[in-house]
This record gives structure tokens, sequence and C-alpha cells, in this order.
DNA sequence: ATGAAAGCGCTAACAC
DNA sequence: GTGTTAGCGCTTTCAT
């Protein structure tokens, strides 16, 4: 039966003042020893929990993390959010704080979710994904100093845009691709990426680039497939193969999975992500640690929530190659 | 400027009292309608949005929704959850609710993470998915009388196992699966599932069994592979093939991948869930409804927050067949 | 149809 | 070190 249980209920079963209960909780150094340790096990007897509707109206704190949530495009990259939102939630749930969650079609919508959301639930804090070049959510939540971290660097020039961030270095990802690559005698090493202007894609095709640079070969093969998407993969990858590539890094799986479909089973194909149809098909592709980028962003953010001056912090973390048959 | 606009504000800028404002919101009914106009064109013009913890303080109702977020597998299911965690979001806020997340290893630690969130954050109800034989979730829920809706049906017998659900039609699915290869000419059509036990596998099974007795065939070509992974479903496959088989219903798409792997290009696979990897393959794949599902659960609690006393409701939806190069 | 008063559970100040 | 007071923003009686 654990039916509410209210601050008032465990000062009267332990002897003490109302607040003292609260002091027992929210300033422990304040209280004597003896009597935390009673009030505790009254706490713990009755099964109190500290209600946060109340708790939100005096401190104006909700301990809500809000973050967008949104079926990414073929699905494929999708699943990369679907692991982060599950780190998030068990790392926010360590540190006190739960995940909410909105969906928006674009970012000006996204905008009109914050104000809708502040003035309702009043999460703490928002996790924003997919930042790109003059991205207005930013700037919105900057402007009004709305604590918030960013998966993903911010690909913008603007000195304003200085925020906390975590990021995967998917450069670092496409050189120990393309080092593989290298190491296993290829010496035409193709890549496949989007249209230049993405920050993602950008970086991703500097590590492979500047890969081939250390080791004296030109830059040659590379192909900058349209959108995202399996098809593109596979016409990027036609044209490369013709030019007598014999390997090739791609920015993400489905990039990747258009290649494998048109590549002998002599050509080596790397894809990035490592989402679950790579191990399906036995893709090898860059991994990203989800887990500790989404424990990265609750640790900023609570950082952040804590001290009034929010120093700006960052957090690259280094990917890792899963190894399959495919390379 | 969206700065705490409170219900005060609106009163004072339209001219009537604070309870005019929250009857124009809560009662409509009660407020003249020239009145009515007046204060809800003040609401918009001030950007007043109801504080959500003082009315959850009142009236004890979050207008939260929480749902467990679990990293699926093998993550080919779990991309499953994904899609309907977006249609639930999506349906819950047009409902005006939130989804509040959480996580937890196994069932036990669920309902503790149960009593913790209605100690806490109070969500006015559960979105269980994956319920089981047995489920000791749902029977907790249940005794304590705590609103929640199932995306899955009890399979239990056990009468009190009643309570809202919402699912897919998992036999029709195999069922149309089975007609289509019928109808191409096949003979001989087995089936790979997981052992018996499991309700969904179960259901599943069943609907390419009746089929076959239909058409006057012997369900013999029945493999079940040990859980749900590729490689299970590429050793079904090949007892099956060797069998005769010529093609082949899987109760999901990592199984299905398996087989996809071992048949020649004659065979014809199809699998179930149309995951992101089987657009990938060219798999032809059962369809589940996701975003009809989630918004059919948000409708079922909706509906029992409402009503004092809760009728269950059930929700069948019919999958569909995605045709692709596999069959 | 509209207004006044009370109180949900909690914690920041301030007294003791 | 502990108790008292007040009030966050809202809605539910009850009176007008």
């Amino acid at each position: 039966m654990a039916d509410k249980v209210t601050i008032t209920d465990v000062a009267r079963v332990a002897g003490v003042s109302r607040q003292t209960v609260s002091n027992t909780l929210n300033s422990p150094e304040v209280v004597r020893e003896a009597t935390r340790r009673h009030v505790l096990e009254v706490i713990e007897q009755l099964g109190y929990r500290a209600n946060q509707a109340a708790r939100q109206m005096r401190t104006g704190r909700s301990r809500l993390i809000a973050i967008r949530i949104d079926p990414g495009g073929d699905g494929i990259a999708g699943s990369v959010l679907d692991r982060f939102l599950h780190g998030l939630t068990e790392s926010a749930a360590q540190a006190g704080y739960r995940i909410l969650l909105y969906t928006a079609p674009d970012d000006h919508s996204e905008i009109a979710t914050f104000e809708d959301l502040l003035g309702s639930y009043e999460p703490d804090a928002f996790v924003l994904t997919g930042t790109h070049h003059g991205d207005v959510r930013t700037s919105w939540l900057l402007e009004r100093r709305l604590p918030f971290v960013a998966f993903g660097r911010p690909w913008s020039e603007m000195p304003d845009a200085r925020h906390p961030w975590v990021d995967v270095d998917g450069a670092a990802g496409t050189e120990a691709a393309t080092r593989r690559l290298l190491a296993a005698g290829h010496r035409r090493v193709g890549f496949i990426g989007w249209p230049p202007g993405s920050g993602v894609g950008d970086d991703r095709r500097a590590g492979w680039a500047r890969t081939l640079a250390e080791h004296g070969m030109d830059a040659g093969g590379l192909s900058r497939a349209g959108e995202d998407a399996i098809a593109n993969g596979e016409s990027a990858a036609r044209d490369l193969l013709a030019d007598g590539v014999t390997a090739l890094v791609c920015a993400s799986d489905s990039l990747a999975l258009g290649a494998l479909n048109v590549a002998g089973p002599d050509v080596a194909v790397v894809g990035f992500d490592d989402t679950p149809v790579a191990g399906a098909v036995g893709l090898t592709s860059v991994h990203q640690p989800l887990g500790q980028a989404a424990a990265a962003c609750v640790k900023l953010l609570a950082r952040a929530l804590d001290s009034t001056e929010p120093p700006t912090t960052h957090v690259l973390l280094q990917p890792s190659l899963t190894v399959r048959r495919s390379a």
C-alpha cells in the first residue's frame, strides 16, 4: 500500500517537524546525525517519496529533461537515436531526472513546443539532436538562457553558438576504417558521403581524406551521393567501382548497404553507425559509444543546472570499428 | 517573452476573476459565450499556459503517461518500439498528455519503478509492452486499480487479466503471407518460429497453419528456431530447405534474414515487422500499423482516465503485407 | 454567470 | 539544530 505518504506523515511518525524531514532530504549537513538517521529510517519504512509537483511549485525545478523523438528517414539511422535515448533515460534516472518526450515536424515547430513545454511542464533542460548550420533552436535557447546540451557539435562559426555539447569524433571513425582498408592491402579506397555542407558528413569525409594523404595517396575516389538512402549508395558505388576503387568507406550504413548491393565479394565496404542492419548483413561499421554519449549529456546538464553560471563544456568521444565480413 | 504568465495575469488583463479564466479552460459551458471568447483572446495574446505542477497539486492528475524503453535484443525488433513510441508521443500530445520514459532490466524492477514514479511524478497511466504469460506487472497494476493499457494481448487464461489492450492480429499477417506464397505457386511453404509458449509466436504460427489447412495441405514444414536471432533463422531454414520447402514464412525479420542468407534466389521468404532491415535487403514483410496502435492506446487510456469505472476495451488491428523482392 | 476563500505538499526564510 | 510561517498557481466548494 503506497498511498499518499506526505512529509507530514513522516514528521509525525518520526516525532520531528516537517522542516526537519525536508532538511534531511535537501540539506543533510544541517541536521544532527542521529536525527537524520532516524528520519531516513521512517522514510524508508513508510515508503515516502517527495511529491514532484509540490516540490516543483516551491523550487521551480521539475527534474524533467525533454528530448524530441522522430522517426528517422529510412529508419536505419533512427535506431541510433533509439539507443541514445535508452542511455539517456538510464543516466538521467541515476541523476534524479526523468526524460520527457515530444515530437516536432521541423525546427520551428520545435521552438513552439519549447514554449509550450516551458509554460506547462517546465522541463529543467533540453537535449538537442541533429544540430546543423545556423540552427535556430540553439540560438533561441541561448537567447533565453535556457539550459540545454546538444548531442552533436555546433557546426557553425557563430561566436554565440557556444553551449555544452557532446559528440563522437566522426573523422577518427573514418580514419580507423580507412587505415584498416589500407592495411588489408587496398590501394584505391573510395568514400561515399553526402553533399558538402553538412557538418557531420564533412567531418566523416575529412577523416578518410587525411588518412589517404598521410599515406601519400590522393583522395581521388570521392563520391557524394544525394541524401542518405540505399539507392544513392548503390549508384555512387557503381561510379567508384567503375573507376577502379576496391574498397569503400561510407558516411552511413544506408549508403554502405547500397554499396554492398552492387559490390562483388572482393570489394571491401565499411559503414557508419553500426546499426542493427549492419549486424544483420555482416557489414563492418564504425560504432559510436551512444551510452557514454548519453551519460556525458546528463553530466553536462547536471553541472549546468547546479551552478549558476554554466561553464560551456564539450565532450568528444572516440568511436570504434566493429569488424564483420564486409571488410 | 513567455515569462511566467499566471492565471492571475490573464484575469487582470481580461478584467474578470481568476475562476472565470479557470472555468473558461476547464468548464467552458458554464461561462457566457462573450466572456469565454474574450478570455480566450487574452490567453492567446499573453501566451498563457496552465502550469502543470499547480494543476496537478489540485487535481491529482499529472497528464503524464509513462512507458518503458529498452534496447531490444539484436536491435532489429527494437525499431518496432521506436516507431510505436513516436506514434505514442504524437497521439498523446494531441490528447493533452506527455510521455515519460523509464527503464528497467526486468519485470520486477519495473514494478519497483512503478512505485517510485507513482510516488513522485505520479503518471496518470502506464503503457505496457511485451506482455507475456503470467505477467506480474499486469496483476500488480490491476490490484491497485491503476490505469494502464497493454500493447499486446494478455496471453493468459487468468480471469482477472482483463484490462484494456491494443494488438495487431499476427495470425492474419502470416495468413496473408502464406496466401501470397501459395498464389505464387509454392506448394511447400514452411514456417520458422520460436519455441512454443510465447503468445505472439504461437499466434503467428497459427495463421500459417490454418491457411495451409484451408488449402488441404498439412503443416509439415515447421521449424522452431531458438530465440530470435539471425543464426537461428539460418539453421532452421537449412533444415526446411533440405526437406524440400520452397517458401518460408518467418515469425520475425531477424529469422527471415537468416533464412535469406542460406536460401537460393528461387526460395521465397517473408518476414514479420517490416523493420528497416527488411527495406534494406528487399525482404517482403508483414507490416504492423504502429502509429494506429499507438493512437488506439492513447484513446483507450483517455477513456479510462475520464470515466470512473473504466470499461475494458480491446482493439485488434490488421497488419498488411509490404511486398519486396524476396517474395 | 461570476467572485471569494481555502488548500493541495512542499521548501525558503526566519524565529527559537 | 529544530520549529513556525508563508506562499508557489491552480481548481473546487460555496456565496453572490
